[in-house]
Formats: structure tokens, C-alpha cells, sequence
DNA sequence: AACTATTTATAAGA
DNA sequence: TTCTTATAAATAGTT
């Protein structure tokens, strides 16, 4: 790739070395980073110049740990006990581990890289999903009660003072009101219905859904059905 | 270099990324002995396929342990042995916040831990669980309908035999169907009413299921009416 | 560090 | 996988 073919050998012009050596390191770490994301490999490459000085792709040293480690454990061959023994090597390593193997749950929770998983698995995720779907629910009832009943308290005692002293007063609940939901309530209403609820999935029906759960709880399962619904509030 | 541009992005044709995958590892094998030889630099390149096998440069384990070694000293290098391990305490401590950050998230992934958000931070949440939630559910539905549609091959593969040679069968699609769902299907319904899956509940059904599905395509909409509900199959 | 003439690498296709 | 071929990229030698 230029002018003049390259013989496999050690280029003996010094600046020449030097110069060739900065320009293809440049071009092998740009490669390695290619091969590692256009194909999903995982890709360690250290480099050390001649001078000494090093180059890694990744260039996080995390990265290079965990490679080298599965190295290590794909060759089955340990060179070095006294060195791998480190008990900083050690630690790291195994907190890498753990940090991996976490953030794969994570994806997954975020409905991420589902491909690998069986039926039952996809099963198991999903129940714990709606689980969780559900706490999350019911926490932000809870403190919606809270704040609405806060608001009655405020209200009351506007009204108290709007009867008996003869101050001017703004209608200052309103605006408390409308930074509790803030601009929130961008995902489910987009259409302003309720923002706190499901609504593209259940835009309308919505409160035929409540009611059956009053009516016929078989339908909707029970995890879903209690905390989702703000029914008493406005009925 | 070839055909076209390629932009640095994961090769999502299967088929295409193994091949690229061998073609360029080759490359980049050659690229690395190229600049090892060439300029005299000390190079250790490993790389997982995304099968998860093992392609080195240079290839004796030794070598590699050798570089990585002086990559740990490199990394370490501040003389005396009481420093040499601040460089790996700081990544340990970053890796460490990183750990713990991802778990706090974690935890609130599966619903707990949500005393301190505000409904803001709960309505975020809680869309992000939907999204999993459909994402999950959609990726089930798939993964059910390529498996139905295994089973009605088996199956016609079976009634085929059945007509055509004298050998005695037995009923065998039963039995492959039973171990499609396990006994999993617990979740969502303790109340035994919907078990997302239909299996126990409507096991018959099951055949028409197939049928739909190719008969009247646009009853299962494409995306999702078909994540939640099932019932497009049964109706 | 830029510029090109060439060589290489490689994406597509067979 | 391997071979072929058209093209994109890398880079050796030069400015």
C-alpha cells in the first residue's frame, strides 16, 4: 500500500521506523476497532512502540483485563502464578465479572438483547417486569394521594384566609397543581388523556378495564389491575 | 476497501458478519506481524470470535503473557511497590462506583428501592419498564409463532407418515407440544385466570392459533396488538 | 503534517 | 470455504 513494495522485515532507516511505526499503529488500532464493532468480536491489541511507549485498543483498562483474562481461561495455561496472583489483579478481576454480569441483566431489563433467551426465560423476565411495573405504580400513587392531599390542605387553608382577613390572594393552588405533573408527561398521553396511565395501550377501555376488575376480576390479572388504576379517584 | 462503503456500525446480516469476521481477523493478524516485524514493536493481539473462539498474534501463549505482563507494569509504573498499586486502586474505584451505580438501577429495575424518587423519576421508570415489557412480550410472541410453526410441520409431517406407510405411530406432536410450555406458566395470574400463555387454559385452541396466523394475517397486528394479547388467536 | 501513486485489503458475487 | 473482481483504504515515498 504505496509507493514500492515492503519486504517482511525490520525496516532498518531509523526516522523511517519510527515514521512507518506511527502511521501503521494508527491503522492496526482503527482495524481493531472495525473487526471488534462491524462483527461483535471481542478485540485486545497492546502495542508497545519501540521507544517503550504503549497503545492499547480498548484503550480502557478494564477492557484489556477482561480479555486477557478469558484469554487466560480459554488457554487454560497459566504462565505466570506469581504475577496473576496479585491480589489487585485478583479483585479486579472478579468485579469486572460481577459488573458484566449485572449489566447483562440490566439490558435485559431494558428489554435489550432478548435474542439468546428461551420461551421461559422471556416468561420469567416478563414477571418480573410486570413486578416491578407494578411497585413502580403503586409508589407513585401513594405519593400522588400524598400531594393531592397536601393540596387540600393548602386549599382549605386559602379558603380560610380568603374568609377571614381582607388580603388580596392569587389563586396559588392552581399553580402548585400544575407543577406536580410538570412537563413531564411526555410518554403515555401525548394526547393529554391521563398521563399517568398506560394509555397507548389502553387509551379508551381503559376504565371498562376498571371496571371489570371490579366486576370480573378473572380478566385482568391482579398484579396489573390494582395499582394501575386511579378509579376511585374520579368515579 | 471493496465494494462499497461500510460504515462502522455491527453487521446485522448474520451470514455476512461471520464472513467479514474471518476476512478481516486474516487482515488484521497480517497487519499485526506486519508492524511487529517491520518496526520492531512489541505487539500482543487477541481476539474472540463472536462464536467465541480464539485467534492470537503472535500465537504462543508466552509471548502473549509476556506483553500483557509489561502492559500491567506499564500501567503500574511508578517505581516503588506501595504506588504501583494506586494505578489499579483508582480503576478498581471507578470500576467500583460503576458496579454499584448499575445496581442501584438494577434494583430499581425490579421495583425496589423506590422510596427516594420522585413521581417525576417514577413516571420515567415506569415507562421504560413498558417499554421492556412490550419488548419482552413481543420478542415471546416471535419466538411462539416460529415454534407453532415448527410444530404444524412436524405435524404434517406426521399425518404424512400416517397415510402413506404402515408403520404404527403414536400420538408424538402431543408431547412436543407439553414440553413447549413446561411448567412454568405461573406469573401474572395467581388467580389461574390469564396466564399470558395460553396453554393449559386453551390448549386446544392451540391448532387454530396456526391457522390465523397464515389465514387472516392482519387479525395479529404486526406489532404488538399481538404483544399483550393473544386473544386475536382465540377470537 | 500533507500529498499521491501504488499497493493492499476487502465487499460482493460466484 | 475459496476464488475473483471492482473498489475502497492504507500507506511508502515524497514535499
Amino acid at each position: 500500500m504505496g509507493r514500492g513494495r515492503v519486504e517482511l522485515k525490520r525496516i532498518e532507516n531509523k526516522i523511517n521506523r519510527q515514521v512507518t511505526f506511527s502511521k501503521r499503529k494508527t491503522g492496526l488500532l482503527k482495524k481493531a476497532k472495525e473487526l471488534s464493532v462491524l462483527c461483535d468480536a471481542e478485540v485486545a491489541l497492546v502495542i508497545f512502540s519501540p521507544r517503550g511507549k504503549l497503545f492499547t485498543f480498548p484503550d480502557d483498562a478494564q477492557s484489556i483485563i477482561k480479555t486477557y483474562d478469558r484469554y487466560r481461561k480459554y488457554s487454560n495455561q497459566d504462565g505466570n502464578v506469581e504475577l496473576e496472583n496479585q491480589g489487585w489483579y485478583q479483585e479486579m478481576s472478579k468485579l469486572n465479572e460481577k459488573y458484566e454480569a449485572v449489566q447483562k441483566t440490566q439490558r435485559r431489563l431494558h428489554g435489550e438483547d432478548l435474542g439468546p433467551l428461551s420461551i421461559k426465560e422471556l416468561q420469567i423476565l416478563e414477571e418480573q417486569l410486570e413486578k416491578a411495573l407494578s411497585q413502580a405504580r403503586q409508589r407513585k400513587t401513594q405519593l400522588i394521594i400524598e400531594h393531592v392531599e397536601e393540596l387540600r390542605q393548602k386549599e382549605r387553608h386559602l379558603e380560610d384566609l380568603r374568609l377571614k382577613p381582607p388580603f388580596q390572594l392569587e389563586p396559588y393552588g392552581f399553580n402548585l397543581k400544575a407543577s406536580l405533573w410538570g412537563s413531564t408527561s411526555t410518554s403515555a398521553a401525548g394526547d393529554g388523556s391521563f398521563p399517568l396511565l398506560p394509555s397507548q395501550t389502553y387509551p379508551e377501555p381503559f376504565l371498562q378495564i376498571g371496571y371489570s376488575v371490579q366486576g370480573e376480576p378473572s380478566i385482568v390479572p391482579k398484579t396489573m389491575a390494582s395499582e394501575t388504576n386511579f378509579q376511585g379517584w374520579f368515579l
